[in-house]
RNA sequence: UACCCGGUGGUGUAAUCGGUAACACAGAAGAUUUUGGUUCUUCUAUUCCAGGUUCGAGUCCUGGCCGGGUAACCA
């Protein structure tokens, strides 16, 4: 059980904050956040970004703040901003009283443009969004500066009171930072810092229709909030000279470090919001918490859990490394782990196969006694029924079996876990040929599962007996995609190409044995020899609990049949 | 090719003044097992290249090579 801890992982991040702890650079002081923009779902790989910003505060004694990143009120809605809110809660993280959003600073974040604006630092700018970008040149060219680039700081002034005011129209013209156009880094060719958008916003109503951009309004938001280290990802690289530039003119007090990283890629899915879209809105999975699909909401369903997810999180570890991509394996692996300490263990034959005892007395009911979780005896003990027609699983059984296949056949002898002996001694088939009953002896010797001979078998098969059963849907998911990276560009092939057609497979009549009549939503089970599953929190009904799988046990059978083919 | 970033087993990371290249996953073999699960043991496999400094280089220096990011009034 107390398996030695690996070290605590480190990384590149915790370098910094190490050596700006010893440096005294902030006091000792670490103060982090995580800054979603309210437009869409979290995902798996915002779960890396949650760990790393709230798990470094964590770890050295600061705090993590929650800011949402509203500043463009056009795609965004108090929708996400409480799903959003949800998620970070079911990883395990909370942000205590410091939740924030970049609105809330919008009267001072107006201040600062004013301010920028007296310094000379930025000009009401008329040229159009076409004009504005080929004035910016290109990534070889520099660019040239705008006609209204020396409008004079009381003319700024002016103009930019009539944008807020909203006497100028949408795209008539911007606010922009005067840098220099001939800046190698693009970024800083006099980027855009307001405009206008004469949108109701979900926070601010209709108070404003002038809106920052990210580039104003992230580093100012930070500063205001005291951020130590701004974690983000890697897209912004560029843009971290804006960020300085920005809190230097503006001579803020405090000038937080951007530190970018990698962000996570899975195999078989895909990570980006637009994608993810796609898949809803062409209902090619059921909905932002479809289980198979990678946002947080959709692995909650599935039943994978939040220790399994920042384990993830921790094994894989944070660098500078670009389009890397993360074993969904790994994934499996961590909810395993976890699953494993846990789960009650069920018997639930997925696809029945009947079996009658022919020299088992009719009407009689044995009740054997098995362990809820072999992992933890303190789980206690549950009574199985056990009567004269059983189902087991139609996989247990080959007529012809291979050399390595040790369950039942015709003329074998195997173990009904906890139970008895049993021996095939006859295969029904229907008149097609397919075969739907075993006619079978068992031995009353072996009474619990153990011959008092001492003759060994080589399998235990788990069984349910028809009379008890429970009968219901299961869902065995796998893999959204078949392509390791189908998120990778392609010209001509669209990731939806490499949708796995059997990512969901529903399973009907399953046999699961009667203790799970009472099955509670929301609660994980390990199926003996199957996998992990959860009881679907929106699908079931009381007393027809439906099954979500969460990830297979490993099956080493299996795995070698496939390797035969 | 303007600027920026990155290159360590199959994959993801670690190696903290330059000192035995390690951990996890994946893969292989075996032991245990009333789950072909778990657990345990073992194995396979790694520093982009070339020079230089050094007793010693994944790490420092020089020069290459390769890959990627960036030209929204998105974030």
């Amino acid at each position: 059980m107390s398996k030695p801890q690996p070290p605590t992982p480190t990384n590149f991040i915790h370098d910094i904050v190490e050596s700006d702890n010893a440096s005294g650079k902030h006091g000792g002081r670490v103060a982090t956040r995580f800054p979603p923009e309210p437009n869409g779902y979290l995902h798996i790989g915002h779960a890396k970004s949650i760990c790393l910003n709230f798990g470094t505060a964590a770890k050295y004694g600061g705090t993590c703040n929650l800011r949402f990143d509203d500043t463009n009120p056009v795609t965004e809605d108090v929708e996400y901003v409480e799903s959003i809110q949800a998620d970070i809660h079911w990883l395990g993280f909370d942000w205590q009283d410091r939740l924030y959003f970049a609105s809330d600073y919008f009267d001072r974040l107006h201040d600062f443009a004013v301010k920028l604006i007296q310094l000379g630092k930025a000009y009401v700018c008329h040229l159009s969004p076409d004009e504005i970008r080929e004035y910016r040149g290109t990534l070889q060219k520099p660019g040239k500066e705008s006609p209204y680039r020396n409008r004079s700081v009381a003319e700024n002034l002016d103009l930019f009171r009539q944008m807020r005011e909203g006497k100028l129209d949408e795209n008539a013209c911007v606010l922009r930072a005067k840098i220099d156009m001939n800046s190698p880094n693009v970024v800083m060719r006099d980027p855009v810092i307001y405009r206008i958008k004469k949108a109701s916003h979900h926070r601010t109503g209709n108070k404003w229709c002038i809106y920052p951009m990210y580039d104003f309004a992230h580093c100012l938001s930070d500063s205001i909030e005291r951020i130590t280290h701004s974690i983000c990802t890697l897209e912004f690289e560029n843009n971290r000279p804006l960020y300085d530039w920005i809190l230097d003119e503006l001579k803020v007090e405090s000038h937080p470090q951007q530190i970018e990283f990698a962000r996570l890629n899975l195999s078989r899915t895909v990570m980006s919001k637009r994608k993810l879209m796609q898949l809803v809105n062409d209902k090619l999975v059921s909905g932002w918490d479809d289980p198979r699909m990678p946002t947080l909401a959709g692995l909650r369903r599935r039943g994978m859990t939040p220790a399994a997810i920042r384990t993830f999180c921790e094994r894989i570890g944070v660098a500078k490394k670009r389009d890397t991509l993360v074993d969904v394996a790994v994934l499996e692996d961590c909810v395993r782990e976890d699953l494993n300490r846990f789960a009650l263990r069920i018997m639930a034959v997925l696809r029945p196969l009947r079996v009658v005892l022919t020299n088992y007395p009719e009407g009689q009911v044995d009740e054997f006694e098995t362990e809820n979780n072999p992992e933890d005896p303190a789980a206690g003990l549950r009574k199985l029924p056990f009567s004269k027609v059983l189902y087991i699983e139609e996989d247990d059984f080959r007529e012809d079996p291979p050399a390595d296949f040790f369950r039942l056949a015709p003329g074998r002898e195997v173990r009904l876990k906890q139970a008895y002996f049993i021996k095939c001694n006859e295969v029904v088939k229907d008149a097609s040929g397919k075969i739907v009953e075993l006619r079978c002896t068992y031995d009353p010797e072996t009474k619990g599962g153990d011959a008092k001979d001492g003759r060994k078998v080589k399998a235990t098969l788990h069984w349910v007996s028809a009379a008890h059963a429970v009968e219901t849907d299961v869902r065995l998911y796998d893999h959204l995609f078949t392509k390791e990276n189908p998120g990778a560009e392609e010209e001509g092939v669209s990731f939806k190409d490499a949708l796995n057609p059997e990512s969901l497979t529903t399973l009907r009549l399953c046999r699961l044995e009667s203790s799970v009549r009472a099955a509670k939503p929301g609660t994980h089970y390990q199926f003996l020899r199957h996998g992990y599953f959860f009881v679907d929190p929106v699908d079931s009904t009381p007393g027809k609990p439906v099954f979500n799988r969460v990830v297979t046990l490993r099956d080493t059978y299996a795995k070698a049949e496939r390797a035969r083919r």
